[in-house]
DNA sequence: CGCCGTCATTTGTATGATTTATTAAATTTA
DNA sequence: TAAATTTAATAAATCATACAAATGACGGCG
């Protein structure tokens, strides 16, 4: 037996089927504040005039929201929206249609935050667990960043390589959160139009990271990786001119702690 | 209008509907492996048959699965698990799952690494961002683990104090990583059958970090966490004898990184 | 050998009927 | 009158069926 070929590589729903464009339509205004939290939306026969689609589309759809813990019904009652702390922030859809809606300062700067406690982490673990194939990804993607052509390629590229570092941690729990940075990644090229010259001179800082981990040298890597992040912070305050409000960087942690010996 | 009142507290699909039953059936088959990745799962007729479910309920069990990144379907090819790394995870159905099936030690390594990662920067952040009413849903947790009479009851109170940290972060994507901790402790529970002295013995460790968060000390409350853990890390090893390999700590950062000035 | 149209298979969509869960009102009962 | 119980109304949940669309496989044809 054959194992289907053409995966999509991306999750995010693309609305290729009926039911996914339902899924998106909701999606966005739900996390969009259309239907404000604790509201009950429309019933099924209303939104499906509304909507235009069958009730089997809808439903379906409904139950994917659901899922992602934006929705939740009940007989009788209705489905309404859940609160937002229900709400699956980290499901790469969700934080999609988040990103949609308004890039805020803030919600930048809750994005930034949480790389700062992953990335630098992540990058320290990778140096101690890569193994040989990982390494090979992430010099690829690097290199993918030093022959980007345009913008788009480069926000790829960029996001490959953060990507591969999560990967080579060997801790699935850390993959998923690739979704933060591509999120952030995208965000920050759309509130600063970036030029060629911009992201060339974010390759140095990669470069280290990748030598550290190419070492395998966690402390270097670690400290790397958050000055990486640092200097997007200033980047991010210095290009776009965007009030991110007084910026306080995450603790990080210079030494190892570990007491486990 | 009136918005719904009795909200259910847990997101996770308990099988109060049929469709819910199948998702966690098929979920549960996903992520245990009876379904190999890649592997295309029988067509919807014959699951129908199988699960004894119409084609309505089957499909939105699907979709469901879909959206968490456990499966992927098409026309004329059918439906097929998706490469683990495709996974949400995060989601805390999926991460239930997994941990139903074999908690073994690698996973519970996974697990101890992403908590060393997230909870000390989150107890830093709770500790400058907390606001009263945070603190206090902090300080109540605490008290709820003092006067916990049994070992169920400890485990909620204990997985409440976690979580209320995380919220007094601000950071809403820190919110949905309870779902780590809450496994964790869980699992923790299912290997180390704990009696009463046991956690008795880690409360000291969570005053700590309550104190220093309502001292808004950021630095101290990073330590205290990162201490509490690396107990739990030893008692785990202590009191189950389970051989959770060569531990080596997570690099967390001692000093403050920061450059953004 | 390679291109192209046809066909079969599987999911996708639509619709109507029926069942179940749940609230709220109506009714009974103390 | 107040409490408990029954009843009714409503929305989602489930089922069954029919048809549409997508696409991989096959076979004919150049």
């Amino acid at each position: 037996m054959r194992s289907p070929s053409n995966q999509s590589v991306s999750a995010t729903y693309s609305g290729r089927n009926l039911h996914g464009q339902v899924v998106k339509s909701l999606g966005h205004g739900v996390v969009g504040g259309a239907y404000p939290a604790g509201e009950l939306l429309p019933n099924e026969e209303v939104l499906c005039r509304t909507l235009d689609v069958s009730r089997t589309a809808l439903r379906e759809a409904i139950k994917v929201l659901a899922a992602k813990g934006l929705l939740e019904s009940r007989p009788r009652v209705g489905t309404w929206v859940r609160p937002q702390a229900s709400w699956n922030m980290l499901d790469p859809d969700v934080l999609s249609w988040r990103c949609a809606t308004g890039p805020d300062a803030q919600f930048m700067r809750h994005l930034t935050e949480m790389r700062e406690i992953i990335e630098p982490a992540a990058a320290a673990l990778a140096a101690r667990s890569r193994r040989p194939e990982q390494l090979a990804a992430l010099e690829e993607a690097f290199h993918a960043m030093e022959s980007a052509g345009n913008v788009s390629e480069w926000v790829a590229a960029d996001v490959a390589f953060h990507s591969a570092i999560l990967q080579a941690t060997n801790n699935p729990l850390l993959v998923p959160l690739v979704a933060i940075i591509s999120s952030a990644l995208e965000a920050l090229l759309g509130i600063s139009a970036r030029k060629a010259g911009d992201f060339n001179e974010a390759l140095p800082d990669h470069r280290k990271v990748l030598d550290a981990i190419r070492a395998g040298d966690a402390q270097r890597a670690l400290h790397r990786m958050a000055v990486m992040l640092s200097d997007t912070r200033d980047l991010m305050q210095r290009s776009a001119m965007l009030s991110v409000g007084p910026v306080e960087a995450v603790p990080t942690v210079g030494h190892v702690v570990g007491t486990s010996g």
